[in-house]
DNA sequence: TAGATTGTTAATCGATTAACAATC
DNA sequence: TAGATTGTTAATCGATTAACAATC
């Protein structure tokens, strides 16, 4: 009920700051910070405090106090709830090379409600082997292994010619949400969630964001 | 002029979506195709073809033709210009951990104009070695080191912790353009600007629709 | 009480999409 | 010629921001 209104009504931009506002709050949080107040966080991210309250309004379950502001636990225990931070789901890794290790490396993931529990690779020298803590297996088995660990997430770091069948393969397993990391566009299912983590396209906004800033410099 | 143009009219979320068609276009190009029609594209990215026209009228030189579309060979060098691609930049490295190393050793980033010079790390134990071909400095050095090598674009990949007093080197350096993969917000001088690689963020949209699917499921 | 801060309603802004005449 | 495809104008949609009354 909750639930659903959730799934439906919060934005897509929304749910992007969301993160940021998490990140802040802790570190409030462990400054010994009990409230806060909406213009103080949008003074600190750059944001619009209209925006951050109503960005906090659509997920907080208790309101802000007029003068007093917002709780800080309580919004990162909104934030945790709303973002699924508290339930860890377990997500496989799919290429085990230079991109794929440093995720698998990257201890954080268990924080924002990632678990990796399996890596695969086709390069018969990295299957066997661990990457930060995971087990690398055999590419061919990404289906077969997906489907009886009954993973939902797959993560996809391998070079652009193998994208697209590493991603059939996790969808065959039962995955329903990639986040592609190759520079592809992937042809799916429409019921399965693909997040592309674009660095090309964030690198043309930043140098496009660069050129103007040089342009209006002399 | 044209330049003018360019820098101001065109969108951020237009900017995002060229390094794909670049990439399309690029591979019907290896496929021998000629020429391209808006509506052909936007199937395939799964775009609105309008929103393909529009886009493309923005960057590119000549206009498409009745009938026949865009062609293909025109259509990239017209990205090519426009994104700089044909123009490489250096830019510095600071991180030279797992993902920075996973960057540096990513040779891709000359393909969109990038090329990484030099890097940096607080870390005895990497300071004088080499990642993905890029020797590895003392984190001390990097203003004036960036100051030296005149370079304008600066990639963080450091621990959140050490992320700030790095975004500060580098502008120290003289860098105008930060592309920040650490999670945390940069409090950084207006005319810098700065993209943040915010991986939590994109995970949160895609756990969020993961869930909007499971729960249509069944 | 006065003032800081809230939540909400209305206005604005920007981006996407629909409609359609022009044309190869 | 007929039809596919273009570029542009207008309508829609969604997100941000401004205005303001409510309240601790």
């Amino acid at each position: 009920m909750g639930n659903n209104k959730e799934l439906t009504s919060v934005s897509k931009a929304t749910i992007g700051r969301l993160p940021a506002y998490h990140r802040y709050l802790k570190e409030k949080q462990a400054q010994g910070e009990r409230t806060i107040a909406s213009t103080a966080i949008a003074e600190d991210l750059h944001l619009n405090a209209v925006q951050v309250r109503k960005d906090l309004s659509l997920i907080s379950t208790t309101a802000g106090k007029p003068k007093r502001g917002f709780d800080v636990d309580e919004l990162i225990a909104d934030i945790d709830r709303f973002l699924g931070y508290d339930n860890v789901s377990d997500a496989v890794l799919v290429g085990a090379g230079g991109l794929g290790s440093a995720l698998a490396g990257y201890g954080g993931f268990k924080n924002y409600g990632l678990n990796i529990v399996a890596a695969f690779d086709a390069d018969p020298s990295r299957i066997g082997r661990t990457v930060g803590g995971v087990h690398v297996f055999d590419a061919r088995e990404t289906a077969s292994l997906v489907r009886r660990l009954n993973v939902r997430i797959g993560i996809l770091a391998v070079p652009k010619e193998a994208a697209q069948g590493a991603a059939d393969a996790l969808v065959a397993g039962g995955v329903r949400a990639i986040w592609n990391f190759a520079p592809v566009h992937l042809s799916l299912p429409e019921n399965i969630a693909v997040k592309n983590e674009d660095m090309a396209a964030s690198l043309a906004i930043l140098s496009k964001r660069l050129a103007e800033i040089l342009s209006h410099e002399k």
